[in-house]
DNA sequence: GTAGGGTTAG
């Protein structure tokens, strides 16, 4: 652009900091901030939304807040995306309390709030198992004039399901379908997956079976119906779904041989973990940190120590990146 | 040009 002679702006440089930062670059994405600045362009909201959003995702919470804290310095006013930013950055990296209170804040100050931060902070909440104070705050959202749209409710489901509260899950989801909100495929799964933790992994198969009628299916569902089936103890069928997939056109992804490899482990088949391990590599799929995680840890409980770092050497050869936390705690103190 | 919900580990 700079050779044909068209000017860079503001965007320009916005797209390719947010780019930058988003991939892990964010020295990177910092020295194109100081090279606008000599160019005589100042870094907007935008752009320091974006930075501190990423400064939030890599957990340096120190970073996003002094440099929040230069925004305000520069005059720079806060906006909706800044809100919700912080909120998910607070609430991210354990700041619940502290982003519910910042929040009320922006309440209290008379401030433009919108969906976007009451459904992370629901969200965070519904987590937390607060399912009440999750509940308060939609009734909140109506109050205040915002609409709930489909993450919103998704986001109850699903917190419902994880809490084993399958009717009150099934009453959001009726309350949706008032407001004509259809429902998609983020909150079949969410209710897929609460069936096979209420061991009604049998409803979930004909949830599975209708969703495929309708031509309604993803890894994800598969994913999460494999791994309802596991949980009650039916590994046949588990497999029997993961061959299935392939027929019906959907490719099978890492999360689908973790949670297979979870399960042989949990059984004490560590072989057969580990052979699937290298079905996945075959298949050429690189496993990634949990993959490394669940079967590093099982093996160092219940197998020989050569037997660990055998396996430990062979992923590496195979470019796994090892979970540190991981190697530090099970591989490291054995050499 | 930037922000939100679903599967798998510890």
């Amino acid at each position: 652009m700079i050779k044909a002679g068209i000017e860079c702006n503001i965007r320009t440089y916005t797209t390719l900091i947010d780019g930058y930062a988003r991939r892990g670059s964010l020295e990177e994405a910092l020295r194109l901030c100081d090279e606008m600045v000599e160019r005589g362009l100042m870094p907007n909201t935008v752009i320091y939304n974006s930075i501190i959003h990423w400064l939030y995702t890599e957990e340096d919470v120190e970073g996003a807040s002094s440099l929040l804290l230069d925004m305000i310095d520069k005059r720079l006013n806060p906006d909706q995306f800044t809100y919700s930013i912080l909120t998910k950055g607070l609430c991210r990296n354990g700041y619940v309390k502290q982003a519910l209170e910042f929040y009320n804040n922006v309440l209290e100050k008379h401030l433009i709030e919108d969906k976007f931060s009451y459904n992370i902070l629901i969200n965070n909440l519904c987590r937390k198992g607060n399912l009440t104070g999750a509940k308060q705050l939609l009734c909140r959202m109506f109050v205040r004039g915002l609409i709930p749209d489909l993450v919103t409710y998704g986001t109850l489901i699903d917190g419902y399901c994880k809490e084993g509260n399958i009717e009150s899950a099934v009453q959001v989801y009726e309350n949706m379908i008032k407001v004509e909100e259809k429902p998609n495929l983020v909150i079949y799964n969410s209710i897929i997956n609460g069936l096979c933790k209420e061991a009604s992994v049998d409803v979930a198969k004909c949830l599975l079976d209708a969703l495929q009628k309708m031509r309604l299916l993803e890894v994800i569902t598969f994913n999460t119906l494999i791994n309802g089936y596991c949980i009650s103890g039916k590994f046949a069928e588990a497999f029997a779904l993961f061959s299935e997939m392939r027929n019906v056109g959907i490719l099978v992804n890492k999360a689908s041989y973790n949670i297979l490899i979870n399960f042989m482990c949990k059984s004490g088949c560590y072989q057969q973990a580990r052979e699937l391990m290298k079905m996945m590599i075959l298949r050429g799929m690189v496993p990634d940190a949990i993959t490394y995680t669940t079967l590093v840890t099982n093996f160092s409980k219940n197998c020989r120590p050569e037997e660990l770092i055998d396996l430990h050497d062979y992923m590496v050869l195979k470019g796994v990146i090892p979970d540190r936390q991981t190697y530090k705690a099970t591989v490291y103190p054995l050499l």
